[in-house]
RNA sequence: UCCUCAGUAGCUCAAUGGUGGAGCACCCGGCUGUUAACCGGUAGGUUGUUGGUUCGAGUCCAACCUGAGGAGCCA
């Protein structure tokens, strides 16, 4: 007997309706009496559960059956039957029913809701719960409606390295990469560790960005993206930080900061539009219990045109708006959470580009504009997350990026490849990184990025 | 790292400084169509840890541990 997915049968019930067919799952829950059981049965191929029917006088192993374990595994062959009255589309009327993998009394998931905070506990059984189970799906769905994106546009996928020499990016505390014996360092004559030793011959970390190899590659390719793990380690405790996470970054040549807010602008909406066409179900299950309202807030990103606005304009309206903000407003200042989050969702209540910030607050590859005191920056704010994206126009000027390199005490011959880029046809380009969980947050309503993550690497936290 | 809050049965939570309980789950039994099924019963506890105050501490105090929320840093 064939084994049928249960995503298939709720996409072609009709053509299955009155057919003897197999499927196999883990049990969800089960409701037994004395002559019947019903038993939900989850095959992971999909959001919902098949329910299947077993009688006593069908079933020789009836009352066997009727005790297992929330979380068995079994297979079932039994006739499909369209049960339009029902709070279920269709039933299996099972006439054969095996245990595939017996589970325990002591299953930690049970047939009620759970807080997310005992479900992180159990990373490694949570996805089976429903909320996990759309969550993990959903994560799956963005991911590859990224890559279409961005393949579809022509774009060339680049995989940057995972481990770096350079520490250029100035974002945050970096993790290290070595082969060293901790316990018995080797030394320089002047008493400091020699990584000379080191397996690269020199210090290494994981990435906190794949940027400035996105960049050599745009100069090749023209338009290119790089989707990996990068890696912080800072001391964060926040609901919207991990160690290791996920970015977005596309690099464009030939294309200017408003090219660059363009594509975050149409990316943004390709990849809510895509969700809401391919995880109904799932996207339903959020606005139900996760976060009400999120539907239309999504949909309201879809039909509403972003807001452009100067950093020099964002201060100005945080200072007339006579609100009491704990961390003062003023021009070269950095804007505060407390800051951007009333200029997207008081001020616009809807997606808000930030642009030309003072040079003194921002990376030293971003372009210096003609007022000599601001560059080329862009972020977006979004309601409820924040900052979900941070770009700009790069730097493309050879005796300009020298000299904001040394301004931030970055020693030009560490990054004479990056250099070359722009002795080399280093035209104008721009691109921009977007932090892949918190696009799943503000896409699934979930408030935690612990919870947005497979087995999440935080603070103290390594587990799984 | 800083601020705030919390920690009681497997889970979610009660308990005025005075005999630690309930619902669900587990286990046993009942029930002929359930939908987090329903009904009855059994069992389940060093109240996060250590110390202190008190005749008496789950409750008050201190430190630590763990978790959560917010801030900083950032995506």
């Amino acid at each position: 007997m064939q084994h049928i997915n249960v995503v298939d049968i709720y996409e072609n019930k009709e053509q299955y309706d009155g057919s003897l067919i197999g499927v196999r799952g883990w049990i969800r829950t089960l409701r037994a009496s004395n002559a019947f059981a019903f038993i939900e049965i989850n095959d992971g191929t999909c959001f919902q559960n098949l329910q299947i029917v077993v009688e006593k006088e069908k079933a020789e192993n009836f009352d066997f059956i009727s005790k297992l374990h929330i979380s068995s595994a079994i297979e079932v062959i039994g006739k499909l039957i369209l049960t339009p009255e029902g709070k279920q589309p269709f039933e299996l009327n099972a006439s054969d029913i095996m245990l595939a993998a017996g589970s325990s009394a002591d299953y930690p998931l049970q047939k009620k809701r759970h807080s997310l905070e005992y479900l992180r506990e159990i990373a490694h059984l949570r996805s089976r719960s429903n909320t996990f189970s759309a969550v993990f799906r959903l994560r799956s769905v963005l991911s590859y409606a990224i890559h279409r994106f961005f393949q579809e546009r022509g774009f060339v996928h680049v995989h940057t390295p995972i481990i770096t020499a350079s520490d250029c990016e100035g974002a945050g505390e970096l993790f290290r990469v070595t082969t060293l014996d901790l316990n018995h360092l080797p030394q320089t004559k002047e008493q400091t560790i020699d990584y000379t030793e080191d397996f690269f011959g020199k210090e290494a970390y994981l990435t906190v960005s794949g940027q400035l190899q996105a960049e050599a590659f745009a100069l090749a390719f023209q338009n290119v993206y790089t989707f990996g793990p990068t890696f912080r380690a800072e001391n964060s405790n926040t609901t919207r930080h991990a160690a290791e996470f996920w970015m977005v970054e596309p690099e464009m040549a030939f294309a200017d900061i408003n090219d660059n807010m363009d594509m975050a602008e149409e990316m943004i909406k390709y990849l809510i539009n895509y969700v809401l066409t391919h995880c109904k179900t799932e996207m339903a299950f959020f606005n139900q219990f996760i976060d009400p309202g999120l539907m239309d807030r999504l949909q309201n990103i879809l039909q509403s045109e972003f807001e452009r606005i100067t950093y020099t304009q964002a201060v100005a309206l945080l200072e007339k708006s006579g609100k009491d903000f704990s961390y003062p407003v003023a021009w070269g200042c950095d804007l505060q959470t407390e800051h951007e989050r009333y200029i997207t969702e008081e001020i616009y209540k809807k997606p808000v580009f930030v642009t030309d910030y003072p040079k003194d607050i921002k990376a030293f590859y971003m372009r210096q504009n003609d007022d000599n005191i601001t560059v080329a920056a862009m972020d977006l704010l979004v309601p409820g997350i924040g900052e979900i994206i941070g770009g700009s126009q790069r730097e493309e000027r050879y005796d300009y990026l020298v000299a904001a390199m040394e301004k931030q005490h970055i020693a030009p011959e560490s990054m004479q490849w990056y250099l070359d880029l722009r002795k080399y046809g280093g035209c104008r380009h721009a691109g921009f990184g977007l932090g892949f969980e918190r696009m799943l947050m503000y896409i699934t309503g979930m408030k935690n990025i612990r919870d947005i993550i497979p087995f999440a690497r935080t603070v103290n936290n390594a587990e799984f």
